[in-house]
DNA sequence: TTGTTTTTATGACTTAAATCATAAAAGAGC
DNA sequence: GCTCTTTTATGATTTAAGTCATAAAAACAA
C-alpha cells in the first residue's frame, strides 16, 4: 500500500468505477499501477463454458495487478468493480520511478506479491488435491486469518456468498451448499439465519 | 538470480543433497535464502492421503522458497532434491542486507516473484475450472514458452514424466497418460517413442 | 546380458461432484 | 406492504475422473 501524499506525488489519478465495470482485461498489458481507495475490486477468470473464477478480492489499501507491471507479463485475469469503487491509477513509468527512489515501498511491495504467492501456493495445493470442505475451510481460515486478521478465539462472520466461495475455489454453488451444511452438521462452524461464522 | 561473487560477499555457503534429500519442511519458518548451483530442487506438498502435489521445479541459476522469507510466513511447502544437488545458502539477516545495498538485486528478485505469481494465477484458474486436456496443454506451453523460452514454430521435447505432470496439474497418472495419448489423436502433440513433442 | 526398478499403458469398475430441476428464504427497491 | 431479484436449499440423475488390477516397455544397474 502507498501512502495518497506518495501517489499524488507522481501524478496518480483516482479512477472511478461503477458496479460491474471492468477496469483491465484478460491478456491485455498493464499500463498503471492500481490501488483500490474505496469499494471491491475483484480480479477473475471464465472458462470456456463460462464459468467464473475468481483470482482474488481487493478492498480498500489494496494495490492489484501488478506481477505483470513487473514481468513484462499480460494479465492473467479480468479486473472487474465488485460494488461501486475509486482506485488510485498510476503511470508504470512514473510507478517504477517512484519505487526506485523510495526503496522502502519498493520492499513493501515485493511484501504483498510475496504474501499472495503464499496464499496462491496454499490455495492450489488445496484445490488440486483435497475434498471440498477441505478446501472451503482452508478458504474461510485463510480470510479469517490473513485476509482480516481476526484471532483464532474470535468468531470470523464469513461476508462472502456461496457463489464467491465456490468462484474462489473452482467448486460449484450446490457443493459448497451441502459442503457447509455438513460442516454444521460436525460443528466445524456454526450458521447464523444463513450466514457462515467460524 | 543473484551473482555467485555478490553471493560469496554476503558470506552465502554452498549446500549438498543427495537425491531425495528434504532441504526445509513444510510450515516451518525460513532462514535462508537459497539459489539453485546445480541439480534439480522441487517443492511440494502432500495431502492426507498421501497424494503429492508439485509447486514448482527449480533448476540451475533459479531461487526458490523466497515468499516467506519476506512476509514473515512459514513454507507453504516441502523443498526436496529431484536429483543431486547442490545450492546456495545465504542466512535471512545477510539478504535483506545485500537487497538493501543492491537495489537492482531487489528488483530483479521481485520480477522473479511476480513471473511465479503469474503462473500460478494461471495454472489455479486452469486447475480450478478445465479439463484434464486443457489443463496439461496449459503446463506444457507454459514450460515451452516461459521457463525454456523456445520459440512457438520450434518443437519442444517434454522433459516431464507423466507423473510429475500429473502432480503439477493435480490429476492422476492413468488421466495423464489418457488425456496425452487423446491429445495425440487430434494432433494437438506427438509422441515419439514415448516423449512428448510439443 | 540379465535382473530390477520405473514409467507408460489399458481395461473394468466405482464414486464424488457436477448437472438439472425446482423451490423456499432473504434482501432490495418502490 | 408487495414485487422482483438474488441467494440458499434439496432431491434425482449423469458423468468424468479416480481407483484398482495388471502388464508391457523403457531405463537403469550389476
Amino acid at each position: 500500500m502507498i501512502s495518497n501524499d506518495l501517489l499524488k506525488k507522481y501524478g496518480a489519478e483516482k479512477v472511478h468505477l461503477s458496479k460491474k465495470e471492468v477496469l483491465f482485461k484478460v491478456d491485455t498489458l498493464p499500463r498503471y499501477y492500481f490501488q483500490v481507495i474505496s469499494g471491491k475490486i475483484k480480479m477473475n477468470n471464465f472458462n470456456e463454458d463460462g464459468k467464473e473464477f475468481i483470482q482474488g478480492i481487493f478492498s480498500e489499501g489494496s494495490s492489484f495487478g501488478e506481477p505483470p507491471l513487473f514481468a513484462d507479463l499480460t494479465y492473467p485475469a479480468y479486473a472487474e468493480a465488485v460494488e461501486e469503487s475509486t482506485v488510485w491509477r498510476l503511470e508504470k513509468k512514473k510507478f517504477f520511478e517512484l519505487l526506485k527512489e523510495n526503496s522502502e515501498v519498493h520492499l513493501s511491495i515485493t511484501k504483498v506479491l510475496a504474501g499472495r504467492l503464499h496464499y496462491k501456493a496454499t490455495m492450489v495445493a488445496e484445490i488440486s488435491s483435497e475434498s471440498p470442505e477441505h478446501r472451503l475451510l482452508k478458504l474461510i481460515d485463510y480470510f479469517k486469518t490473513h485476509i482480516h486478521k481476526i484471532p483464532d478465539e474470535e468468531p470470523y462472520l464469513v461476508e462472502l456468498s456461496r457463489q464467491q466461495m465456490a468462484d474462489l475455489t473452482g467448486l460449484r454453488v450446490e457443493t459448497v451448499i451441502r459442503a457447509i451444511k455438513s460442516m454444521e452438521k460436525k460443528r466445524i462452524l456454526q450458521l447464523q439465519s444463513h450466514k457462515i461464522v467460524r
